[in-house]
DNA sequence: CTGTGAATGCAACCCAGTTGCACCACCAAC
DNA sequence: GTTGGTGGTGCAACTGGGTTGCATTCACAG
């Protein structure tokens, strides 16, 4: 049984293929992923159903297999956490769209943001989402 | 002439009623409203085209005149930034899904963010962008 | 087998935001 | 005056990511 296998039965979900194709796509990617970037990938070798795949990728985000993330252009991404590590920020790039993930870089979530509110939050904090825009290197070298 | 008028001129726009109101929706906010919330709120006192109001507000952000975010739930969210301040982050409640703004509390953007910033990052950075994601207090004492 | 619930697929829908284009007010050049 | 350009607004139609409804299929227990 693969990884990924283990990961669904581990979150209580049987690993079925087209689950198994999605956490396949989404696997060792750099980069948060549109579900249109998925949906290409996957027919790539094969037909997929676009509502299979957002009904999949939303009950994976509330189980915390992947990240599902809002960029600048109101589409949501999608990523997998490295094994360990808690959420990750990302780079987006404002030009071309690409939202790269800043594993390991730094961890700027509870850890590092919570002790710098002096007032309290005017709610209980669940999550901290943390995008950085600009340009990115691609873009930058293409035309500056 | 009224402060939201010389803000206007400043930026090369004419003060005319509509970007008059626009603004006036949104001056003394303390949460990011949402199109549709703005549109209401022009609308009580007469008709308003949203379109005019899409592009006002695209208009807006573009010179700074106001603040454009991306709430978790896909929508915009508009907001005026207080004087002298520069970004501000976010507290969106994803039960109701206001999002209020948090001034003053920290300037959690490039002044806090850059210098964890181990490795490089992968192209040149613009803004930082930050909310946090919980239950609001008026959520939680609705019924925890 | 057969019943049941989970998973999938298809079509139709939703809706925030956008685009195209006509109209209008204003001003400058002729 | 009138013509032409420009900026702002309004209406209608469109876009497209994402969702909902519902029928069908699949896996497995009884």
């Amino acid at each position: 049984m693969t990884s990924n296998a283990c990961l669904l039965r581990e979150n209580g979900m049987e690993p079925t293929d087209a689950r198994l194709r999605i956490l396949e796509a989404l696997s060792g990617q750099h980069i948060a992923l549109r579900a249109q970037d998925i949906l290409k990938a996957l027919r790539a070798n094969g037909p997929f159903d676009k509502v299979t795949l957002y009904r999949t990728l939303e009950a994976f985000a509330e189980r915390s297999i992947v990240q599902r993330h809002c960029a600048g252009d109101r589409t949501y991404r999608y990523c997998m956490p490295a094994p360990d590590e808690g959420m990750h920020s990302h780079f987006y790039c404002t030009r071309c769209g690409n939202m790269a993930c800043l594993t390991g870089q730094h961890e700027p979530g509870m850890g590092i943001l919570r002790p710098m509110d002096a007032a309290p939050l005017p709610g209980r904090l669940q999550a901290v989402e943390i995008r950085l825009d600009g340009i990115c290197d691609a873009c930058l070298s293409r035309q500056g």
